[in-house]
DNA sequence: GAGCTCTCCTTGAATTTTTAACTACTCCGA
DNA sequence: TCGGAGTAGTTAAAAATTCAAGGAGAGCTC
């Protein structure tokens, strides 16, 4: 029995009318190199957010907000803007500023344009935090991942992550939305 | 400003009293290869997790715990056991667990040979719901990653991931524990 | 300019995760 | 066999995330 994959399991039939007859299981391989990626970015993510937790206060995330918001024009970013750059939801999104907004970091302006719209706005408390904490971040990342891969591996991941992401862009098959790349 | 990497910004000087002398910041190309890795990691990992939540009826960590009890003796390990295998925490797997049982999926069972103890146990139920449910998750996860990578970055991924997940075993610095490879 | 639809963002509640104890038991040594 | 230290697992409370609505303004059509 194979819950996640192994290739195995006969059968080679092609035709198939309903949804998912007779699956496409993963090979030995994939499954294995599935379930390295599934611990090594489970234990990656929990070693950054309780970095950033013990360091800065604010868990991996909400510190990717910060950054986006650091190199943004006037430090300042669209709720909706913010949200597809950090690839979250709205929803996610406000309760993340909110909380934000209550440590100082972060600021909303009311958008005058568009009298919907909310401007999430970095503070200097905000630039203070992430100036002070970026070393250490930084220093944690490389030491988790860049140092111990080779110029070619690093070149690698970045092209595979490339596709992946691609593959799963919320806009799917290239509508319209240019600004997405 | 970065607060993220780019190696550029000038400055060499070297000494300085406190814990971060002067940060090793990352390439240009590392940082991208960074925010490219972040962004496919976090869309995938929703991905799936929708995905599950949806055909299932639990997030992508719960299907990860069924998986690991089913492939498991008999259909059973200690909670300690599966926290590790899952690379999780003990109170998040004891707040799982609790889940998972009310579902019906998993029942707990207490160690003979330990007082302490307990057994995870897979139901019959439990592993209705992946036989039925196992199809569906392979084909989102090859649909968003195996079919869209050559077999040589297939090969590539799984090196790199290894390399990350051994460097932040908990087990860290080769110590005891030879049971965790 | 009324009505419809869509977009922007927020909100409350439910669910999940984290954090920090805490209970019960095992192990080990004096 | 007493006592201290460590282990297994749970739990309550706080924090974060998801889910499902909902309010309000923008935009379009007729």
């Amino acid at each position: 029995m194979e819950y996640m994959n192994t290739a195995s399991t006969s059968a080679p039939p092609a035709s198939e009318p309903a949804p998912a007859q007779e699956p496409r299981w993963l090979t030995d391989d994939q499954q294995r190199v599935w379930r390295t990626y599934l611990d090594a970015v489970t234990l990656l993510e929990d070693h950054l957010d309780r970095q950033l937790q013990r360091d800065a206060g604010m868990p991996h995330i909400y510190y990717g907000l910060l950054v986006k918001l650091a190199e943004s024009p006037r430090r300042r970013l669209r709720m909706t803007e913010l949200a597809m750059h950090a690839k979250i939801t709205r929803s996610r999104l406000s309760h993340a500023i909110a909380r934000l907004e209550k440590n100082g970091w972060v600021r909303r302006e009311d958008c005058p344009d568009d009298k919907r719209g909310q401007f999430a706005v970095l503070t200097d408390a905000g630039l203070a935090v992430l100036k002070e904490t970026a070393p250490g971040h930084v220093e944690a990342v490389r030491q988790a991942m860049f140092d111990r891969l080779t110029g070619e591996q690093q070149k690698a991941l970045g092209e595979i992550m490339r596709i992946v992401a691609e593959g799963l862009q919320p806009t799917e098959a290239g509508a319209d939305l240019p600004w997405l790349r």
